[in-house]
DNA sequence: TCACTATATAATTATACATGCATATAGCTA
DNA sequence: TAGCTATATGCATGTATAATTATATAGTGA
């Protein structure tokens, strides 16, 4: 599967998509290259920290960016995040639904929480999610 | 894209997959269901921290796991996961293989360091990663 | 019941990281 | 040059988390 030295990275890359804030940024450039500015605006974030996630999506290779005047824009280096984001999200869906599904009728009968016996505790903060 | 309601869950899914551990965990259950003991041998960590990461997966809903006697054992919940390792993993490489590409030539211009004058300062980790 | 094995959890420590504020740097225009 | 805007960076702080050790829990069999 992933060859071991790799890990290291592959994981580095999953660390860097697992921060909400950064899911945002790249959902404000799936229309096209923005500035710093416009990105800030898009979200409710101060400009010192969009810039630090900026920077961090860029040393991953994540977004591109080009110097324009005085702006800096930014854009969306690989287009697999899209990919990427479209099937955690539906299998998200998926988990959540599944817990919805199962946690009505079941009770807690051996020690170990199995899936089933386990649901009850995690889907009171998923109601109303998709 | 991403329902706001989501981009929470899905990138606390992505941050489960940031972590080296957990992916060897996963790739160590790839040829299907194995008991703790089986991959605390398969990885060489101690048997309180794969069992911590374990739940972690499973609360991600990203392994199932069932009892059989005095074991527990531990499966892939969502396959998904192994192609998002591929995505992921030949990004990574492409990255890499960009960075090495253009790692040469390039000087420092500008202040603000674009992709590639970007480069120099990350190829050196980079080097024999395929 | 007791001993044994397998797994999970609690407590601790160290480290990584996100955030916010202040400030520095870069580019533009006059 | 000075003054302005846009972006990046340094520092301090709080929080999350991974690793380690010790211990608890669950299941098995005598």
């Amino acid at each position: 599967m992933i060859h071991e030295k790799m890990v290291e990275l592959v994981a580095r890359r999953f660390q860097v998509l697992g921060e909400p804030c950064r899911l945002r940024i790249l959902q404000a450039l799936q229309g096209g290259p923005r500035t710093v500015n416009e990105i800030v605006g898009d979200l409710d974030g101060n400009q010192p920290n969009i810039s630090k996630h900026l920077q961090i999506l860029f040393d991953a290779g994540l977004v591109g960016r080009e110097r324009s005047g005085n702006s800096v824009f930014y854009s969306v280096a690989d287009p697999v995040v899209f990919k990427l984001c479209e099937l955690v999200c539906r299998s998200t869906a998926r988990h959540a639904a599944h817990l919805q599904q199962y946690a009505a009728g079941t009770r807690r009968r051996s020690g170990i929480q199995t899936h089933k016996s386990h649901l009850r505790s995690k889907v009171g903060s998923l109601q109303g999610v998709n």
